[in-house]
DNA sequence: CTGAAAGCGCTAACAG
DNA sequence: CTGTTAGCGCTTTCAG
């Protein structure tokens, strides 16, 4: 990489406005403080000059950095194979942009990146930490933790121990659950199977504990455990159904894998929703549209979820979340945190 | 946000081992030139204290920043509806990670983001830039130039003007069409419809040269101009059929496109591609697998592009590419631009 | 209201 | 081999 060329600094403009460097640093620091003839002539020296502040220097002394991380730990391939984390990203984006702050994407493709990010939230890089920690055995959150800076966890954290008073915000998937499975019941369904996530994240689980809620407690014969895709899909609801040939309804934890179970459906003769009903969760477009037919499904606010937490993180405890959102336990940490309503959205599959 | 407990500084661990700050930091910097006794008492004391160099400090004086910028200008809500950006995006990661080098991302919304991408670069936070600029009118490369920093695109550039000498990273999408419509041919397809991005964007603007490279200039007939987006694959090939009724191929510019396009052929009863032979570009999955019925598809190394601009970026004009990959003109800048190739995927749509 | 001076934490000559 | 000495570019008291 080559060298970037010299930039002019703080000196050479004072110089050139024939000021001293403090006032210069006051100017471009909001300006209050300096009077006008002096101030304009300042302003003109840094246009001329093209300047522009140098962050590290500014940084060394006043300790902020208009900057936060981002940490995204997927040890899978799945990652980014849903816009599910490209959503919340660009919420985030979109808040930290208004807060002047700077975005430091940290991806972890595996156990040997930790040390690295660890390494890199103590380095005093950043000013707080926005972390997608999605399994339970994840040693990041510790790590982080560890690291001493302000974090907010997307999506409930799953580990009991001392991480009781992490902040997040998350959807309410326990009551989308519910929601959808309410549904397939209104509809007059009674054999409701379920396709669960990977029980190590918290999302699967909560959405498992809403599908029981409504369930009494759920038929374990009706529940069958996948990962979140297509393939898996596929495949739960291939046992699903040797097991419970006369299955009338499925919930499937997301909308890939709810993908999956309609392509058996098809391919088994079994009419969607005639035969079976299918319900998803997500919302993920264009996904949920283009199945055949268009997926019924429980939407969440993905961007907005990225949006508060980012407002979370910079405004600490104190400012009251916007708009129509829930609001849960949470405690200490950098605040309260958040869990955000769902909707069901009615289309062809139930 | 609280504010990050004070961290333990060089001095600090200099005191505890009995030794002089610079001692300290040659260690921490690779050891070398520090006799072995001195040196493990130095790493305990770092351990001790938990000392991480604060880069703030470290940047100041070496201008370096083991940082790059990602820069994605895309005004439009499409950013981050496909995964493009996203597996790319990976492809970077991995490849800096390699190289113990950050990730910054910079996310634009629109034109009023300018400003600040450009005052970011220009404020020496990174040791070079990453940037996706799709669009032909789009001021953000002339920015970037300004800032000095060096830089690789993603996607061949379209500005004619001073531009030239940009490195970029690319996939062949010109030949990449014109396999995909030999495909077509070679199936004994006579009318040949293309529905093409949009023509501001270079990948469109090549996929459709490759087009009419086949088709000898291609009947405008056949072409219709769309988006990129499954509603606008929808929209162009229904004006399509209006126009030429008895058509007997489509070649969609992505397979989101596609998609669309296949969604209009069930709607009027034309049959995929017993009537209608359809292929799209990207290899998009889950999508190309999941259309009915599945998606023959152009597929590009997507992750590899991003690993290679990375690479470009950070070893400069020097070693050779890596692997089965093509290699096009380009010129000076950062070291050569790199055209990868494509390769055509075959499932039932054509 | 403006300038002078100190120092943020670190690296890089330069001595010893 | 190790320690001493200067700054990197900026903000921030503190005087004037």
């Amino acid at each position: 990489m080559s060298e970037t060329a010299p930039r002019p600094t703080l000196e050479a403009v004072a110089a050139r406005a024939g000021v001293s460097r403090a006032t210069v640093s006051r100017v471009v620091n909001g300006g209050d403080g300096v009077r006008e003839p002096l101030a304009a002539r300042v302003r003109r020296a840094v246009d001329e000059l093209g300047y522009v502040p140098n962050q590290a220097a500014r940084s060394l002394v006043t300790k902020r950095h208009d900057a936060v991380a981002v940490v995204i730990a997927e040890p899978e391939t799945r990652v980014f194979a849903d816009p599910f984390f490209a959503r919340q990203l660009r919420g985030i984006s979109k808040e930290l942009t208004a807060h002047d702050t700077q975005l430091v994407l940290l991806l972890t493709e595996g156990r040997e990146d930790h040390a690295r990010v660890g390494r890199y939230l103590a380095g005093g890089h950043v000013d707080g930490a926005l972390v997608f920690s999605l399994h339970l055995d994840d040693p990041l959150p510790a790590l982080i933790q560890r690291a001493g800076v302000p974090t907010v966890f997307g999506g409930r954290p799953g580990w009991s121990d001392g991480m009781r008073e992490a902040a997040y915000v998350d959807s309410d998937n326990r009551g989308g659950a519910r929601t959808a499975v309410r549904h397939l019941a209104g509809l007059g369904r009674r054999r409701i199977a379920h396709i669960c996530g990977p029980l190590d994240q918290t999302s699967a689980a909560d959405r498992l504990e809403g599908y029981r809620d409504v369930m009494d407690g759920g038929d374990p014969r009706l529940i069958a455990e996948s990962d979140f895709t297509p393939a898996g899909g596929e495949r739960a609801l291939g046992e699903l159904l040797d097991r419970v040939p006369d299955l009338d309804a499925v919930f499937a934890a997301n909308d890939l894998t709810a993908s999956g179970a309609l392509r058996v459906l098809r391919a088994r003769g079994l009419r969607v929703p005639e035969d079976i009903a299918v319900v998803g969760f997500d919302d993920m477009l264009p996904l949920a549209e283009q199945t055949d037919p268009p997926l019924t499904t429980v939407r969440q606010d993905i961007e907005g979820m990225g949006r508060l937490m980012a407002r979370l993180l910079l405004r600490g405890p104190g400012t009251a979340p916007p708009g129509p959102t829930g609001l849960a336990g949470g405690t200490g940490g950098t605040g309260r945190s958040l869990v955000l309503p769902t909707e069901l959205i009615r289309r062809a599959s139930a």
